[in-house]
This record gives C-alpha cells, structure tokens and sequence, in this order.
DNA sequence: TTCGTTGCAAAAGGTTTGCATACCA
DNA sequence: TGGTATGCAAACCTTTTGCAACGAA
C-alpha cells in the first residue's frame, strides 16, 4: 500500500465515504511517481475512461494535501504540482525544466539550517519552502544533439 | 538613488521611454521597503491619487524583474510578491506570515549546498527558490497578549 | 512624425464554490 | 433514510493581451 493510499484509509477523518471516484484519483496519482498537476491527473484519469469531474480531482488532491501525504510545489506558471511523499517526512526535489522528471534530495543541510533560523531571528514556527530546477542529464545531452529532449508529461505518468 | 531605479534608468534596454506613469509606479515600489503584489502597488498608486493603470503596473514590474531588480516570492495564494533587490545579487527572505514583514537572511550555506548540488546529480543550470515565513517576535508576542498583532499590509508600505 | 506606452476591457488559466443529484453506509 | 460525495457551471483571482488613443523624443 503507497504512502497515499494509507494516508487515506488511516488518517482521515471519520465520516468519509470510500467511492468510485475517490478511488480512481488515488489510484491513478499513486501509479504516478512523479509531480502531477490536478488537471494532469485529471487528463490521466479521462484517458483511461474513467469520468471523474474536475472538482472532485481537486477535492481529493486538497484532503490528500491536509492530510500531508503530498508534496506540493509551484511550477513557473503557478500552477500547483502534487508528488506522492516518500515516508519519512518532507521532501525536497530537483525537478528537470526541460522533461519535467523529479528526483528527491538530501537536503539535511538545509534543514539543520533552517531550524538555527529561528533562535537566530526571534520568528516562531518557521517554515520553508525550496524549489530546485535545472536540466537533467539526458536532457541536457539530447540538447547537445539538437534533438527534440522536451516531454510534456513526466514519463512515469504516461503509463497509467 | 535606490536600486530599482538604478536599474529602470541605467540597465535598461534604448528605446524606452519615461513616462508619468512608470516613474509613479516606481517610486512607490522603491518607496514600498518590503514586497508588495502588483494588485496592492495599484492601491497604494490609487489611493495616491495617481491614475495608473493595473496593467501598467504589472508591465512596470515584469520590466523591472526582467532587469534583476526584484525579488519575487509567490504567498500562499499563488500571489506573486516583489521586492527591491539589495545590491549584491538575489536574496531570500523570511517573511512573517501574520504581519507581512520579511527581513533578508543570510543563505550562504544553502547556495554554496545548491552550486554543488549540480555535481552530484549531473543536472546543469541548477537554479533554486527558497521561500521562509515564520511567526516575527512582535506578532508572536502580540498574539500572547491576546491582541489582534495581523496586519493587512506591511508597516513599511502603508505610508506611501 | 514616430513609435513606445497607456488604459480599458476582454481573455486566459488555474482553482474554488453553489447547488441539485447520486449514492455510500 | 441521512448525509457525504459528485459534477456541472458559474464565480473568483491574478495576470496577460488586443487595440485604439496618447504622448515622449
């Protein structure tokens, strides 16, 4: 069972209702290893024939995110990207400007740093948020090539 | 003369001209010591009395970012904030999520962790957004008291 | 006179919400 | 049966764009 899903099943409030289509969107956005947009998913889960509405893809992408088994970032045009979070708390990724593919982090001296932030500064409850992007190897090579490097979908979500 | 119209005057492209409207616009934002968005420079520009349009607002801005001059941090709502950039190369902040105060932070650690992290992962052109918010001393202890510390709009932008 | 700039309104794009309907428990 | 979830359309917000009029050089 992903990290999503038994964010679902275990921590959410009593009073859900298990359906068709929460089911679907789920299942959908756990086969995809890598950031997705609502309406990517939506797109997704529209391709494998499964109707599900748009609000409620937002719906769940929204409770999933309350429950925190989501990592979310903004892309350049803002528009939100969800990621299934690894156990193990917060993530950081390298996302790939160019195929759109993420790889996970260490950030630990980023993390040590920002906790010393707040004894340094007086501020309570400090949080951050880092975005890292840059071209990945392959599509950096395929450039060189003058090829055509760029996808619009993260290839581990095409297969759903 | 502040950094941002060091930037508008002497950085900028020939074939622009100065006009009423963009010397209003910057001026209030050099004015304006903490980020503000686009919509609120238009309010403050209004409640100026100065007729300026929202679009040439953001036009001014998007000018201004495109030069180097700012620093632009998105809020909670996706809302893009701007800053006047000190000399000496982009910055990060940490912004109080209550009242709206940001103060620059010293991030040495993080870019000396992000120049090295295109080594280790074979991406190039590594490019990274930290954003920092936190709860600033005064509002924290505003908050104790029980008093009503949030303000809408920083200190620093309301005497324009 | 030239041509960059302005301002209005409309468009665009992502996300949220209202409300009647469907359906899980 | 009761109440949550859904889906559609409309609303919302911020930002961008088209275009005619304006005005700096």
């Amino acid at each position: 069972m992903s990290s999503a899903e038994a964010g679902w099943t275990e921590a959410v409030e009593p009073g859900v209702r298990r359906t068709r289509q929460r089911a679907a969107v789920l299942r959908t956005f756990a086969a995809c290893r890598d950031f997705v947009s609502a309406q990517a998913l939506h797109a997704l889960l529209t391709e494998a024939g499964v109707g599900v509405g748009l609000s409620t893809v937002y719906r769940a992408l929204r409770d999933l995110e309350r429950v925190g088994c989501v990592d979310v970032v903004r892309d350049q045009t803002g528009e939100r990207l969800y990621r299934q979070r690894p156990d193990g708390g917060h993530r950081h990724y390298l996302i790939c400007r160019c195929c759109g593919r993420s790889r996970a982090v260490d950030t630990d001296v980023v993390e040590e740093w920002a906790d010393r932030l707040g004894e340094q500064t007086g501020f309570t409850g400090v949080e951050h948020t880092l975005e890292l992007s840059g071209v990945c190897a392959d599509c950096g090579t395929a450039a060189e090539q003058g090829g055509a490097p760029c996808r619009e979908v993260p290839p581990s979500c095409r297969s759903t």
